[in-house]
DNA sequence: GTATCTTGTAAGCAAACGCTTACTTGCATT
DNA sequence: AATGCAAGTAAGCGTTTGCTTACAAGATAC
């Protein structure tokens, strides 16, 4: 039984490429992603990765470009189109912070990871992100003003800001600690905060 | 007119090399956070580093403890004795938040690059550092308990990690933008925010 | 079947990094 | 003034890292 190298093709290389890289940050932290450990996550040699990418450059700006996607991805399938934007907001703080690994806070880690990222533009790229980010929860927040649930006189942009503080904090305690007690309760707690912060009413 | 070579003492040494370290790591990122930049900074040559200090490790927890002593400090300074226990909370917040550069807010920028720190241990010296200041906050919002100002069903480990939450995600942005507008303003509106989802009374 | 393109490997290069070594020079003590 | 230590430099070491090159082999077309 010999070992078999299996060939892929670029399209299928390139996302195992790019989903290795985001499991290795945020198992290792980004000053451990070579192109070697990519390499050896996705099971090729290093020269394979050029293959399917002209540098780490390529490879961690598609990864930002990935985690944007993945980030509004979920912002949009939590919100339920018609229901009350309290109730859309609670959805998006569930699923940032769900799941036993705290899956949804992955991408948190790595945006705080990326405060890191030394080529030039990268920096900027992730906070072209955070940007879009930080906008779809203020046209969130702004409909709860229109709504009344939200008092008219809330900054959004500060309210957004708090709001993007209570997932970044989770995440940061998450991955220094490996895992967060009563994950569950302190999200609601943190919620109860959070509404009673903006809300109309009490 | 030669150039004088002003030898200093290991004491001195020590300190402009953590406070290189520190200015380092807050305008270009832990990635570029080397020995080399280390001495240019402080004026000397490579060599002369190992002079004051074992290896780069050992700045850096060096590094830590420092961040540490001037975190806890700025939380001792900012609490009045015998003062509402809310009051000194938005006085820690300002502290944090405050100067045109945002000076208070540069040690959460660290810990958030600290997250990809390689050597195992300072990791979780880097968790220690944020248990000692949660620790502190949770003591002052029990303060405010028995006060009466925060309501008794509040969850001070959930309220601790918003209020972190708050500094994490300014400092975040402020880190990636270089600046942030209206700071003051945005910083009493988010204070506004987690006190109405904390206080006893509206 | 063979030509061709794609995907893979093995080896190595240049630069960067942490750190060491051999040696020099300023400064305090006596 | 001589001595000894403390603080500095220049050079280089071993390793790692991103990336390249020369070559082998699987897939596809004709």
């Amino acid at each position: 039984m010999t070992i078999r190298i299996e060939r892929q093709s670029t399209r299928i290389r390139r996302r195992q490429i790019i989903d290795a890289a985001r499991d290795l940050i945020t198992s290792t932290g980004m000053e451990s992603l070579t192109i070697d450990a990519i390499a050896e996550a996705v099971g090729v040699t290093e020269g394979a990765i050029y293959r399917h990418f002209q540098s780490k450059r390529e490879i961690l700006t598609l990864l930002i470009d990935d985690i944007e996607e993945s980030l509004m991805g979920t912002l949009r399938e939590a919100l339920v189109d018609g229901a009350p934007a309290m109730e859309n907001l609670e959805r998006i703080l569930e699923a940032h912070l769900s799941g036993v690994e705290g899956r949804g806070a992955v991408s948190f880690i790595i945006i705080a990871e990326a405060t890191g990222f030394d080529g030039i533009g990268l920096n900027s790229r992730v906070a072209l992100m955070l940007t879009h980010y930080l906008a779809f929860l203020q046209e969130v927040l702004e409909e709860g003003k229109r709504e009344g649930s939200i008092r008219p006189d809330v900054d959004v942009q500060a309210a957004a800001t708090a709001f993007l503080g209570l997932v970044q904090s989770t995440a940061t305690l998450w991955a220094l600690n490996s895992y967060l007690p009563r994950l569950a309760e302190r999200r609601a707690e943190m919620w109860r905060i959070f509404m009673g912060g903006v809300a109309a009413t009490a």
